[in-house]
DNA sequence: ATAAGGTATACAGTAACTGTATAGTCAAGA
DNA sequence: TCTTGACTATACAGTTACTGTATACCTTAT
């Protein structure tokens, strides 16, 4: 075999020809992992270019986060049979990581439209606003339930998107009954909830109706949140509006976009009742 | 704020409502990463539901490979501008490295289907095969080249799988002139090949002709194969069969598969001109 | 013959955790 | 009230998979 004419590659071409560190063959062969197909009497290693195929297979379960001693192991009693079980369960968990990346995406992208979509609309006028029917992922009440009780629905809660899929990124949502909004309570909240935006068989979802909100923007944290409620109510008031249901509470600038809680911008929206709207205002609302 | 009604998680339960280790989220606080909302006095970490938000970017970017110096660069002066841009460039890097994976997927693909299709095949008898058309991408020629010319090209031929996203799995296959095999001039390869499995705009592409090919697989290191090529040519004298072309050497079982260079499987396919062939040879490989 | 550029090893350093020993704290039950 | 078990904290060392660097040796082209 040794006098056949064959293509040898020093350590710096192998290595530049499969696109890695020099040394990270070096230390291949000194872990045992993956050795040249001979040294001179120099020590200089020689690789063949056969052996890019056992090369390849090592950097892609590398490239599947199995660790170096997982890969020596195999190829310790690699067989034929060994590695088409091997290879079957990293197809597998291929997909999975695939699906973890294309979640991140779904994460990525909901975060920038949220952005891009609100990016000019923090006013501090308050609008009327006609929207079609959104579906929520609802957290349990948390309706003046006890500290302790709060934390174990946020944990299902969460488990529960986990388990869904329903990644989140715009998550930090909640709802408060409007009732309880206009004697001052403002933190009383009854549900957390993630906004769907696909079949879903989530338990527990709720349906928030098509209709005209009015819709305000809260800047700053949760504290200026009383002076914009109540200007909210003034607006009502002045435009013989009666707001019903709940009070949605969307973070669109929080912690994770901001290092200063006074950027903080809160989206809230309140449904008004189609029989107090005049259809002047309905109109009006109607061609933004 | 303080006295509000807050939800707070300590280390633990944060930690496990993240699915992240305890000590992670210690080191982030330690490193200035990312911080509880606030110490007791006997300095105890209390996270806030809402720091959830913040914690997931932070999480995803590190799922991206984002070093963690980088995520607290970001993180120091974040505003919604620089996270938009920073998504922005980070939803492209999630599919690069989606297509990353679903190369490796096809790696994988392509060696669990060739080691399972040639499972039972591993025989010592010669066969006549019907075959179809197939598209191989070449190298240049090495035909009689010297050893630096043929790294070279080998190198180059390596270059271009990957711009033209060839990935191998299969790839140690090579062609010799069948001319040279009779003459006993057996590692006179012509070309090493990929075969290509969808439309490809590869520069250098091969059409392997559809016809009937004499195939036998070599059991054992290159130095073995002499001793199957003279049973394939007596094979071919004794039924009158005319080889043509070039012999198609694909390895099965190579060093990626096995640490036993005798278990190596070489699958040898050399095409027999129609005219050598008589009825009932064709019609009997046909009904395989 | 010499310089440029390659090879080798040995040793230290890095990133991003992660485990562990030790000590303090808290909450529930006896 | 006391105890116990399960938590919290820090400090320090260890891990994984490289990666950089210093020093020395080797090869090749001018």
């Amino acid at each position: 075999m040794d006098q056949l004419p064959k293509n040898y590659f020093t350590t710096g071409e192998f290595a530049k020809l499969h696109h890695i560190n020099k040394r990270t063959l070096m230390y291949y062969d000194d872990i045992g992992l993956f050795k040249p197909q001979f040294k001179d009497n120099h020590e200089y290693r020689y690789y063949a270019y056969e052996q890019s195929e056992l090369l390849l297979v090592i950097l892609a379960l590398r490239e599947l986060d199995i660790s170096v001693k997982d890969i020596k192991a195999y190829m310790e009693n690699r067989s034929p049979d060994e590695l088409i079980s091997l290879l079957v369960e990293q197809k597998s968990k291929v997909n999975d990581q695939i699906r973890v990346l294309e979640r991140i995406d779904q994460l990525l992208t909901r975060k920038i439209s949220s952005l891009v979509e609100n990016k000019d609309s923090y006013i501090d006028s308050i609008e009327i606003i006609p929207r079609a029917e959104e579906y929520l992922a609802l957290s349990e009440s948390i309706y003046l339930k006890e500290e302790k009780d709060v934390q174990r629905i946020l944990y299902t809660y969460m488990e529960n998107c986990r388990a869904y899929d329903l990644y989140d990124g715009i998550s930090i949502s909640s709802m408060s009954r409007f009732d309880d909004i206009i004697q001052g309570k403002i933190l009383n909240y009854e549900y957390v909830y993630t906004q769907l935006d696909q079949e879903s068989d989530y338990p527990h979802i709720f349906i928030k109706p098509e209709g005209h909100y009015l819709t305000a923007y809260n800047k700053g944290s949760w504290d200026a949140l009383v002076r914009t409620y109540s200007k909210i109510i003034t607006y009502a008031e002045q435009n013989n509006l009666s707001l019903i249901g709940y009070s949605y509470e969307q973070s669109i600038i929080d912690e994770s976009t901001t290092s200063d809680e006074n950027d903080y911008i809160t989206k809230i929206s309140i449904q008004i009742s189609t029989e107090s709207m005049t259809n002047t205002q309905k109109r009006r609302s109607n061609q933004k």
